[in-house]
DNA sequence: CTCATAAGTTCATATATGCGAAAAAGATTT
DNA sequence: AAATCTTTTTCGCATATATGAACTTATGAG
C-alpha cells in the first residue's frame, strides 16, 4: 500500500497548516527550522505561495502572513456533503452525548473522517477531518463494509491485501465477514482498541447517501466512557436519526444494492 | 522579475480552487481536461490529495471530493490580519458606495490585495483575494509607496528595476516621486486605467498597522461610476476612519519613519 | 563604526516528479 | 458474451525540483 506522497504538495498543505496552527506571521527561518526544510527549498515554495496569491510578503518584517485567499476554499463542502439535517445531527450528537463526534465514508480503500466536531471534553478523543484509516481495520470501516454486498467485500479485501506490502498484515476474509455480519445483526458497531489504545468508538450508518457516498457516524471517545453509555448513545443516535430525517430509518442499512 | 512558480504547488491550489468552482465531485479526468494536466501526473496529485486528507475518492463513482480539512484553513486571518473594526469599515464602505472594496499591502515588491468584499451591482470589479499588482505601476501600490521615506522608495524601485527582464518596463523614479508627491499631498489617490482599461481605485492608508504591515483600502470600480462619485467616495472614506477607528486621523500618512 | 552572527539567496548537482506511450481495468454497446 | 470505448494505471525516460555549500545581505552587539 503505497504511502508515498508529492513532497512539494505535502509541503504546501503542511506550511498553509502550520499558520493556522500559530496564528501569527511566520519568517522563513521559523518554517524552515519547523520542518527541517533545506532553506533554499524553504524559499521557492514560499514564494510561489505568494505568488498564487495565499500568502504575502512583507520584506520589512521579513514575515509571511496568509491573505483571505485561503479562507475562502472549501465553504461549499459542509453544505453539499451533509446539507443542514446531517451537520444539526452531529451537533445533536455532540451536546447529547458530550463526546466527539465524526462522520466517515469509504475513500478509496481506506475509511476517511470527512468530518469532525470536537467533544468539550478536556480529555476528548481529537481527530482531525480528513484523516485516513485502514478500511478494513477500523470501526467506521467495518460499518461502511457492513453496507457493502458480500461480493463486494470480498473484492475490496482481495484488493487491499494486494495493495499491502509483505510485511504488512493481511486481512483475513472470513474473520471480517464475521464481524460485518454482527454489525449487520445489531444495527451499529461498538469497536474498541481498534485503531487507538484506551478510545473507541460507537457508530451507525447515516440512512441517506451523499454524492454517491455512504456515510457513518461515530461517536469516539476513551473506551471508559463510551462503554457506561453505550445504551445512551444507541438511543441518542437513533432518536437523532427519527428527529433529523424525514422518511422511515427503521433499517439504517442501506441494502445490499448499494450501487444507486 | 521572476514569475515561475512551482508546478506541483501551483496545480495543488488550482485543484482545491477548482471544486470551489463547481461545487461537486470531480472525475480524475475532469480535473485532467479542465487543466490540461496529463491523466497520470493528475491520478499521483489526486491520491497525494486524499493521503493529505484534503480529498476523498469514491471507488462507485470515480469522483474525488474535498472534506472539510480545507474549510478550516485560514479562519484565523481574518481577525488577526484586520481585527474587527476594519472588517467593519470594509463592510460599512461596500454598503455606502456600491463598489468593490479591497485591502492592500505590500508583498514583496507587489501590491497584494489580502481581503476584498465584492460589490452588489452587476457590473463590479471583479478581484481575487491574493491578486498581485506591480507596487510601481497600480494606484494602491502608489499609495503604499506614498508612506515610505524617499530613500526606502528609491531602494525600492532600484531592487524593482534590477529584477526587471531586460524587455520589461523599467520603473521612472522621476516620475514615480511625482506620483508620490501628489498623493501625500492630496491624502489619498485616485487611478484610472492603470492596471485595467475602464476600471480605476480610490484608496487611502489605513491609519493603523497590522502585523507590522501597512494597510491601504481601495474602493474600485468603472471609472465613470469612481469620477461621478469620487467626493462622496472620499467623504464615506473619512467618515469610516472617524467611526472604526478610536484615534486622530486627520493626517493618514503614517509617516516617513515607516521602520516602527 | 566594526565585527560577528543570523537570515536569506544563488548555483551546480542529485533526486524527485512529470510525461507520454502502452497496458490494464471498467463501462457501455451490440 | 464479446467487442469497443473510456478511464485510470504503470513504467521508462526527460525534466523540474530539492539540496547543500558558498555567498550576500541584514541585524545586533561591543
Amino acid at each position: 500500500m503505497s504511502g508515498e506522497t508529492i513532497k512539494t504538495a505535502r509541503r504546501v498543505l503542511e506550511v498553509l497548516e502550520h499558520f493556522d496552527a500559530v496564528e501569527r506571521p511566520l519568517s522563513l527561518k521559523e518554517i524552515s527550522t519547523r520542518f527541517d526544510y533545506p532553506p533554499s527549498s524553504t524559499s521557492v515554495l514560499l514564494k510561489t505561495l505568494m505568488q498564487l496569491g495565499y500568502l504575502d510578503y512583507d520584506r520589512y518584517t521579513r514575515t509571511y502572513m496568509p491573505t483571505m485567499r485561503i479562507h475562502g476554499l472549501g465553504a461549499w463542502v459542509k453544505n453539499s456533503m451533509f446539507g443542514t439535517h446531517i451537520i444539526a445531527l452531529v451537533d445533536y450528537v455532540v451536546e447529547s452525548t458530550g463526546e466527539t463526534v465524526s462522520i466517515g465514508t469509504q475513500s478509496d480503500l481506506y475509511m476517511q473522517y470527512i468530518h469532525t466536531v470536537p467533544s468539550p471534553h478536556a480529555i476528548r478523543l481529537s481527530i482531525k477531518p480528513g484523516t485516513i484509516r485502514p478500511l478494513a481495520r477500523s470501526g467506521l470501516g467495518w460499518l461502511i463494509l457492513s453496507s457493502r454486498s458480500d461480493e463486494e467485500v470480498e473484492q475490496l479485501v482481495r484488493r487491499i491485501n494486494a495493495e499491502t506490502p509483505p510485511e504488512g498484515r493481511k486481512t483475513d476474509l472470513g474473520e471480517l465477514m464475521e464481524i460485518i455480519r454482527q454489525i449487520r445483526t445489531d444495527g451499529y458497531v461498538m469497536s474498541q482498541h481498534t485503531v487507538t489504545e484506551g478510545a473507541g468508538v460507537i457508530g451507525m450508518l447515516i440512512p441517506e447517501r451523499r454524492h454517491g457516498r455512504v456515510l457513518a457516524i461515530g461517536v469516539g471517545g476513551p473506551v471508559v466512557r463510551l462503554t457506561e453509555k453505550k445504551e445512551a448513545i444507541l438511543q441518542i443516535l437513533r432518536s437523532g436519526f427519527e428527529r433529523f430525517f424525514e422518511r422511515d430509518c427503521g433499517d439504517v442499512h442501506l441494502g445490499l444494492n448499494s450501487r444507486l
